[in-house]
This record gives structure tokens, C-alpha cells and sequence, in this order.
DNA sequence: CTCCTGGAACAAATG
DNA sequence: ATCATTTGTTCCAGG
């Protein structure tokens, strides 16, 4: 194992290792996505506490028979609770920066479901951390997953071990952050005392199990008992962590990261890990996934081991035998990537696509509702998802969970969880999994369906703000973060041992009720870019437009103040629910010798605005850059419905990350169009592979540099996420954490950066961006993609870009300069990229 | 009879 | 501190 370790290391160290994992390069892999993780290492703030939670959870479990997820978390919570105690350090946690690579490395490979492990890890966690565990837990295969198991033991363990490891993270970071968190902030007990929730059926399962849990020191207790608290602390923490990571980076770059995410994770993935075996119905998917065996293997590997080890073996087994999945490879699940880690959608000849996106809304439903049914797509029918560029005859997995779909890095969705849908209007097996907290629906994508999957299994379940908020660790609040995205992964097993992960984000989608019948929403915009004389007609196609809506365009500074807002004329005699004409104003510059990205929004009121939607104004003499179909557009003018629905998809993709750009171009083709998106990922690192999510910040700076080149694209396109104008809401005070997380994301929100048009020196803005000093404001900078700030503010990558390390790196890409001239467009890069994905491929 | 839904009543949180 | 909004959650009822 070391040796491929060793060996791959370098490599493949930007890409892949994360599936790799299994493969050998833990180290390095793991090194980089730790970094993510290391955010964990926050989990040195709130590390204190911490374990003793972990405890509580444990006898949960059993207790709760709800339904799967939640009992899914307890259990896996009892696991973690389990290793928690393992880790009696807290001063671990703190130290996080001392973990260092090995914790790190330990933690990651435990993250994704490894948690589970950790509890039987103990053993493994005395191991010194770093080193043979480790890498172990790199390895790929099986005896690894134990070992992974004890990495991400190893994390916690290693505080053990060796204080300095850190106590990684690992149980600390559950525990103590979200006690910190929470407790100490929101004051778990308002929560708590707030809420009847506590009395409401539902939450009984949960309450009982929570509140003798989570022990958390605070108070709690109280009925609430946030249930999930516990299960959610976990996963919390992960994003706790990121921003703790973020922090903890500035400290100390070392893997440190992994530790915390490791462990959360771990635990998370224990819980789910029992779930899923609760879950057993599997029925279909599990059989489908049987054959496939690897990727389920994976998941279910861990969940296998997991429940062997804890409690589960009773029951879990049963499952497991039914279907092929449980086998034996637990392990591979812990080597997967956490799910707050960005991946690029492309690597090399695969590309992950999701050709049918999900509808703009989609009500979830509350534990105490009955399902609401599987989200829709805009046809009618469901979402659809396909992997190109495979060529195997084996079956893979896919897997889908809610993400977040603010301005931040994209990661699980705290107050969301996928929620299986069954009966005889569902065509697609499926099959849950929990992780870290985070419910995950595994989908067969088989080579008879040419790898492609109907998404009509999967619906949204939202869980009571109160419940989550108390978990520990829990920064993000839950008060109008309704917006979700259906977050896709593929893990490809390689000839050469590595796994290759993928990923794909959908549009958002709004699913709150009252946000989906009353925000107006822009899906489409017939122009994207227009010379700053304005006065072209604009045709707008969304939803709830009202005869009083005002489209207003703003155009913000990176420092998320107004540079200029005005009101466009909207031809109210032409204003439909679904469409709306406006007239382009004019730009208040006419000088303007670059492109200028600004924002629009439609307003149905004080606080019933769109999200942020892009606009760039051109210098008056030049033409139009290919970039955009806008030119197309114009010509046909607004009338022309020829609508650009840029900003969606574009998102979309961004999700990936900054792959996500990329993707764009790749789409179709897959295979040879992938290669030069990578680029702007790959950029990064030589290594190349997008895929692989090169963490390392090295890379990142690396990657950076080149990209600008490259950085064209449709940055622009890339349209962030639509930011609400006006709230800030999402930003949460916590947040922090997202720009940290994001380490990873570097290259994505680089790429985004070049895309943009930019035209100038945006790089000092983006370093600016990260502002996190206004978290809330920022988001609002959406369009800014190419010049401004605002892109920072609207992807998540930009974000994380900026926020963090990124920083760093970020900053060269600033100073790319590349953006240059507005214009940019993209340009096909490929050539560095090619390369570096050819390698990544190759190996 | 259960599952979906669409609508809304209620009530806590905000402004 | 109070009142008006907003927004989150729970209920109902019809298909």
C-alpha cells in the first residue's frame, strides 16, 4: 500500500487519490483533501467537549426505531459514540495543527464513512497515527477500510495517540464543536425551549434519543433534544470544520484538516452506515448495486463493517446478505471523498452530467407530513443523470444527497436530506446510505442504460430549523436557507487503482412553500451581455412575476456596497406570472473599455426579491465576444424569446466547482471536451486530474497561474448561484468555515475568477471577496464574475477562493490578470490541461 | 386506505 | 416595548 502510496503520491496527489484512497496514495490524497478536512480542525475550537456526546448517542440508537435516517444517526451515533470516548483528548482537537499530515491523512480516510470504523478503530487509533494506519486506511481495499475505520479512529485515536496529532479532530471536532457552537452561541436551551417540537411525535424518537445523548454539557436537554443533534453534530462539524479548517489552515497547513472532518465524519457515516442496513429495503437498487459491487461496495462496505462491529451485526447483516452490496468491500467508502469536498463534474474521458435538471421548486416535506413526492423536472418528468465517457460493463453507483445552494461552497445541506421515494411511479431502484449526517441515495447507473438515471426516487425531506440548529457544531442557520441543489457522485474504480470521483450539482431549488409561491424567479433572460448604451428589450421567463414587479440593476463593489442601482422599465402591459419584458438601462459608465459585470433582480416587494441574475455590459465598440450566445440574442431581440438560462445551468455546473465551467464545454462529448475543462481544474496541479480534488494549496497556486489562460470560460456563464439581493441571510455568522472548506474548491473558484471577464485587476478584489467581513453582503455580488468581487460572492468557489487559502492561491489567479480584457471568452486551454488530465487518465 | 398535494392556520422570529 | 411582517411548521382536506 505505501508504496503506491508513495509512488502515486505525487501524481496523482491533485486528482484522484480520494477515491484513490483505496488505491494507495492516501498520503498525498489525502493530504489535499484533508486540507478540506483539516477545516476540521476547527475542530480544535470546539474540540473540548466533544466526546462526551458521543457517548449519549450511542444509546440512542437502539432506541429510535424511526425511520431511517434518524435512527440511521443514532446508531451511527452510538458507533460514535463509541469511538468518541475513544478519543478521550480533547486536546486533540485544539491542536489540530499539530496534527499534521498524518492525522490529516487519518482523518480522511476514515471521513467518508470511515467513521464508522472508528469505533472499532480504537485499536488502530493507538497506532501512531500517521503512519501505517494511514495509509492503510489509504489503501483502497479492504483490510484498508478497517483501517481506514481506524483512521478515521486513527484521528480521533491519534489525539490519543499522539496529542499532537490531534486529536484530530476526530471526536473532538463532533462534539466540542458543536457544543461551542451551539450551546454556547444560540444557546442550545432557547432552541429548545422554544420549540413544542419537542412534543411533536416525530421528534419523540429523536428527543428521547438526543437528549440522553447529547450529553452535551449544554443544557439542552431539553426536549428538543434535537434529536439529530447528535447525528447532525457530526456532521456539523464538517462544516464547522471547514471554516475551523479555514482557520486552522491560516494556522497550520497541515493535513490537520483531515483530522476533524475525518472523524465527524466517520461518526456521521456510522449512523448512516446503520441506517442504511435498517434501510434494507434496498430491494431493487440493491440488487442493481449488487453487481455493481464496487461503488456500492464501498458505501455499504463501511456500513457493513460498521454494523458488524457495533450493534448492527444483528440486523444490518440480514440487508447486507440480500444484497451483494454488503460484501466485503467496506472499506472503499472511506476512502471516498467527503461530501463537502468540490469535485469536478469531468475528469479525463468521464463526465457526469445531469441532462434534465431538476424544477426550479419543489416543496419538501416535514417529518410530520407524509412524503411530498420526488422532485420533478421542468418537463414534467424527473431528472436525469448521465456518466459519459464510461466504457466499462460494470455497473456503478450513483449517489445523490441535498447540497447547499448559497454563495458558498457547495456541501451537505444541513436542514435537507434526500428522502427515498418508492412505489410504483418510481422506476429507479435506489437504496439510502447515511454519511456523516447527510442521507445518501445510491442509484445504480448501469451500462445497459448507457449509464444514464431517471431520478424519480428521490424527494426532499426538511428538517425543523430547531433541531439543527442545536446540533453542535452547527454554524449555518436555517431561516430562509431554503435553496437546495441535488448533488450527484459517481466513484469510478481505475485499472491502475484509483478511484476517480465525480460530481455534478443541479440548479437550485427553492423548497420552502411561501418561497416558491411568492419569490419571484428568473430561470431565463434573453440577453447576457449588452453594450453599456442599454435600451434593448430583455424578455424574462421565470415564475411569479406580478404586474407591480420591478427589476432593478444593481452593481456591487467587492467590499459589497452599491456602486450603482437603478431601476429598469418594465413593460408592464407585457408582464405575465412567467414572463416579464424589461428594457436594458443604459450603464451608468459609457466608457467603459472592458466588460462590466453587473446584477439584476426582479422585486415583488420590500423582501420578495429574485436571486441575483448576471448581467454584462459592453464596451460600446466592441462586439460581442463569442462567449455568450447573447450576440445571437440580440439580433433577435427581446422579443425573441431566445431565452439564456445561463444563469441555472451555468450554476449548476459551478457547483461542481470550478469544474463545473469547464464542464460546460465538456458536456456533451465527454470524453475529449472534459480534458480541457480539467484544465482549469487540473490546472491546479500538474497531476492533473480534475478529478481528483486536488486540495493541496500547492496546487491550487499552481493551478491558479496557469488558469488564467484558461480562466476564459464561461467564467462568466458560470454564473454563481443567483444571490438574493437582498438577504444576507445566508451568510451566517459561522460561516467562516465555507471559505476555509473550500480549500479545495481553490481551483475551482479560480477558474471562475479567469472565466469571468473580469477585466482588470479583479485580483485584488477577489482577495477582498473573501470578505468574509460581510458574509451576508457578499452573496449578492453574483454577477461579478468577471470583474468584481461580486463573483466572489456568488460562487461558492469564488468564495472559497477567496476565503481561504484560496487566498493564496486565489490571489495569483487574480493577478492572472488573465482575465484581462474582458473578452476573454474561452479560449480552449487544453493543452495544459490536456496534459494534465491525460495523466491523471493515464495513470 | 394511503399517498400526494395544495392551501392555510398557527405561532415563533424579525424588522 | 409594541406592532406589523415574515417565515417556519403543522394541519386539513380533496384528488
Amino acid at each position: 500500500q505505501y508504496h503506491t502510496l508513495q509512488s502515486s503520491p505525487i501524481i496523482s496527489v491533485s486528482s484522484c487519490h480520494q477515491m484513490g484512497y483505496n488505491l494507495q496514495n492516501d498520503n498525498h490524497a489525502a493530504s489535499g483533501y484533508y486540507f478540506p478536512h483539516s477545516l476540521r480542525p476547527n475542530g480544535a475550537p470546539a474540540l473540548e467537549s466533544p466526546r462526551i456526546e458521543i457517548t449519549a448517542y450511542s444509546q440512542c440508537p437502539e432506541n429510535e426505531v424511526e425511520e431511517s435516517s434518524t435512527e440511521d444517526h443514532f446508531i451511527k451515533r452510538g458507533v460514535n459514540s463509541i469511538v468518541t470516548l475513544t478519543l478521550p483528548n480533547a486536546d486533540g482537537y485544539r491542536d489540530p495543527s499539530c496534527l499534521s499530515p498524518a492525522s490529516s491523512i487519518s482523518s480522511r480516510s476514515c471521513n467518508s464513512e470511515a467513521s464508522s470504523y472508528e469505533s472499532g478503530f480504537y485499536n488502530y487509533d493507538n497506532s501512531p497515527q500517521n503512519s501505517p494506519w494511514q495509509s492503510p486506511c489509504v489503501s483502497p481495499k479492504g483490510s484498508s477500510s478497517l483501517l481506514s475505520c481506524p483512521h478515521s479512529g486513527g484521528p480521533a485515536g491519534s489525539p490519543y495517540h499522539s496529542p499532537s496529532t490531534s486529536p484530530q479532530i476526530g471526536a473532538m471536532a463532533e462534539e466540542g464543536w458543536p457544543a461551542q457552537h451551539r450551546s454556547g452561541g444560540t444557546g442550545g436551551g432557547g432552541g429548545m425551549g422554544k420549540r413544542k417540537y419537542s412534543f411533536n411525535g416525530t421528534s419523540y424518537n429523536q428527543t428521547s434519543c438526543s437528549p440522553n445523548q447529547s450529553p452535551t454539557p449544554s443544557p439542552h436537554g431539553s426536549p428538543r433534544v434535537s434529536i439529530t443533534d447528535e447525528n447532525w453534530l457530526a456532521s456539523t462539524n464538517q462544516y464547522t470544520n471547514s471554516a475551523i479548517v479555514a482557520a486552522i489552515n491560516a494556522l497550520t497547513t497541515d493535513g490537520v484538516v483531515d483530522m476533524g472532518e475525518g472523524i465527524p465524519i466517520k461518526t456521521r457515516k456510522t449512523m448512516l452506515d446503520h441506517s442504511p442496513s435498517m434501510s434494507l429495503k434496498v430491494e431493487p437498487g440493491g440488487d442493481e448495486l449488487g453487481p455493481d459491487g464496487e461503488i456500492c461496495h464501498e458505501d455499504y462496505p463501511s456500513r457493513l463493517a460498521l454494523k458488524k462491529e457495533n450493534y448492527c451485526a444483528g440486523f444490518l447483516d440480514v440487508p447486507q446478505h440480500l444484497y451483494s452490496w454488503s460484501k466485503p468491500k467496506p472499506y472503499l467508502s472511506p476512502s471516498l471523498p467527503a461530501l463537502d469536498w468540490q469535485l469536478p463534474s469531468c475528469s479525463g474521458p468521464y463526465n457526469l452530467q445531469i441532462e434534465v435538471q431538476p424544477k426550479s421548486h419543489h416543496r419538501a416535506h416535514y417529518e410530520t407530513e407524509g412524503s411530498r413526492g420526488a422532485v420533478k423536472a421542468l418537463s414534467g418528468g424527473h431528472p436525469v443523470v448521465q456518466l459519459y465517457g464510461y466504457m466499462e460493463s460494470e455497473p456503478l453507483t450513483l449517489q445523490l444527497f441535498i447540497g447547499t445552494a448559497d454563495d458558498r461552497l457547495l456541501r451537505p445541506h444541513a436542514f435537507y436530506q434526500v428522502h427515498r421515494i418508492t412505489g410504483k411511479t418510481v422506476s429507479t431502484a435506489s437504496h439510502e446510505v447515511m454519511q456523516s449526517n447527510t442521507k445518501i441515495l445510491e442509484i445504480p447507473l448501469l451500462p445497459e442504460n448507457n449509464m444514464r438515471a431517471i431520478i424519480d426516487c428521490a424527494g426532499i425531506l426538511k428538517l425543523r430549523n430547531s433541531d439543527i440548529e442545536l446540533r453542535k457544531g452547527e454554524t449555518d442557520i436555517g431561516r430562509k436557507n431554503t435553496r437546495v441543489r441535488l448533488v450527484f457522485r459517481v466513484h469510478i474504480n481505475q485499472p491502475n487503482g484509483r478511484t476517480v470521483s465525480l460530481q455534478a450539482a443541479s440548479n437550485p431549488i427553492e423548497c420552502s412553500q411561501r418561497s416558491a409561491q411568492e419569490l419571484p424567479l428568473v430561470e431565463k433572460q434573453s440577453v447576457d451581455s449588452y453594450p453599456a448604451t442599454g435600451g434593448k428589450m430583455m424578455l424574462l421567463s421565470g415564475l411569479n412575476f406580478l404586474p407591480d414587479s420591478k427589476v432593478v440593476f444593481v452593481e456591487k463593489a467587492q467590499d459589497g456596497h452599491h456602486l450603482w442601482e437603478t431601476e429598469a422599465k418594465v413593460d408592464k402591459d407585457s408582464i405575465k406570472s412567467s414572463t416579464l419584458v424589461v428594457e436594458i438601462p443604459p450603464y451608468r459608465n459609457q466608457r467603459i473599455s472592458s466588460p462590466v459585470n453587473v446584477n439584476f433582480y426582479v422585486c415583488n416587494g420590500k423582501r420578495k426579491r429574485s436571486q441575483y441574475q448576471r448581467f454584462t455590459y459592453l464596451p460600446p465598440n466592441v462586439p460581442m465576444i463569442k462567449t455568450e450566445p447573447s450576440d445571437e440574442y440580440d439580433s433577435r431581440g427581446t422579443a425573441g424569446l431566445p431565452m439564456h438560462s445561463k444563469p441555472y445551468y451555468s450554476q449548476s455546473r459551478l457547483t461542481p466547482i470550478m469544474p463545473v465551467s469547464d464542464s460546460d464545454a465538456c458536456l456533451v462529448g465527454g470524453y475529449s471536451p472534459c480534458p480541457p475543462r480539467h484544465a482549469a481544474m487540473p490546472t491546479s496541479s500538474p497531476s492533473s486530474s480534475p478529478t481528483l480534488h486536488d486540495l493541496s494549496p500547492v496546487a491550487y497556486s499552481k493551478c491558479l497561474p496557469s488558469s488564467p489562460s484558461h480562466a476564459v470560460l464561461p467564467g462568466p456563464m458560470v454564473a454563481p448561484i443567483q444571490e438574493t439581493p437582498g438577504h444576507p441571510s445566508l451568510a451566517h455568522p459561522a460561516s467562516p468555515d465555507h471559505n476555509t472548506s473550500l480549500g479545495m474548491l481553490p481551483s475551482q473558484g479560480s477558474p471562475n475568477h479567469l472565466n469571468s471577464p473580469g477585466p482588470h485587476g479583479y485580483h485584488p478584489v477577489y482577495a477582498k471577496s473573501s470578505p468574509s467581513s460581510s458574509p451576508v453582503s457578499h452573496p449578492s455580488t453574483p454577477g461579478g464574475t468577471a470583474e468584481s468581487p461580486f463573483m466572489q460572492a456568488y460562487s461558492p468557489s469564488h468564495a472559497a477562493a477567496n476565503s481561504s487559502h484560496a487566498g493564496g492561491s486565489s490571489p495569483s489567479l487574480l493577478s492572472e490578470d488573465a482575465s484581462p480584457p474582458s473578452m476573454a471568452i474561452t479560449v480552449k486551454q487544453e493543452p495544459q490541461e490536456l496534459d494534465q488530465m491525460y495523466l491523471d487518465d493515464g495513470e
